[in-house]
DNA sequence: GTGAATGTTGACAGAAATAGTAGGGTATAT
DNA sequence: ATATACCCTACTATTTCTGTCAACATTCAC
């Protein structure tokens, strides 16, 4: 149940877009340097985040990329699934053909089901302005 | 975001044992031929559920396996968290020498903190026996 | 006691998913 | 024109997961 490094890079690098909204594109060598992450391997996941429409790029020189929306019109959740693909633990819940079970019903299932909503939940409610609210008040204590 | 294999088949090999509570043991290969599962692969799930006192074992002829517990006291939890190690999404939750960064805080931490809570919840609020009655009150609509 | 059934253990190998690399191409600001 | 930085695809390396195997230990039925 551990989140790939798509995920986890990913979600650091739009917190990274998040900071500096409205202040137009970013490089990615500039995010990549700064976090220590292979800039071809990045380049990868924005290729879906942009394709996803949650950010936007600009090519040429003094191009990058840049947030699509206000930081508390992304979730968390859209982030993740766009890239790790969707967060269930089982493939039953999201693909029809897929079954565990030819005979007797499957008794885990509804299991699973719970684990999903409450995990989808969760991430759902969270956005990237909650981060950076988050990432200010622990500052704040500091 | 995926359970393996050892949480997906011991989970459903516990729930077997609970439909047989109080029988007796029950021989691996049994539950292994009703599930199409390897019996060997099994077995090294069941040993490892056994070192954790969720089961008891019975060896020599008509030995097998069998709750340790009533049903209604072993939860989903207990069960997937043996298996599948903790249920963190990133490490550094449950491993203290793990951090992803250096200079700055981390501002995602708070984001996974958030899921394991969610999810522990949920799958240490469900019980074998609740799995069971769920599976009842379906078999009734049918 | 003997033999059959069953659990116990650890090493190992094949398969699959993940992570990362490489390189050529295209658009744009200067 | 040229440098910059996004765009795309294919390939490789690494790690993790899944499953197999074989030798061994314990207990039951007789
Ligand atoms: S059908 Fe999905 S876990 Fe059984
Ligand atoms: S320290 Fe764990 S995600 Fe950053």
């Amino acid at each position: 149940m551990k989140l790939s490094t798509r995920g986890r890079y990913g979600l650091k690098a739009m917190y990274q877009l998040a900071l500096h909204y409205g202040e137009g594109p970013i490089a990615l060598n500039n995010i990549a340097k700064k976090q220590g992450l292979s800039e071809n391997y990045l380049e990868q996941l924005f290729s879906v985040l942009r394709k996803e429409g949650l950010i936007i790029s600009v090519r040429g020189a003094q191009g990058g990329y840049m947030l699509a929306k206000d930081p508390q019109h992304i979730t968390v959740g859209h982030i993740l699934r766009t890239l790790e693909g969707n967060m269930a633990p089982v493939d039953c819940l999201t693909d029809e053909n897929v079954k565990c079970d030819r005979e007797d019903e499957c008794a885990t299932k509804f299991v699973y089901a719970q684990m999903i909503d409450s995990l989808n939940n969760v991430i759902d409610s969270i956005t990237l302005q909650d981060m950076i609210d988050e990432q200010k008040k622990n500052e704040m204590i500091k």
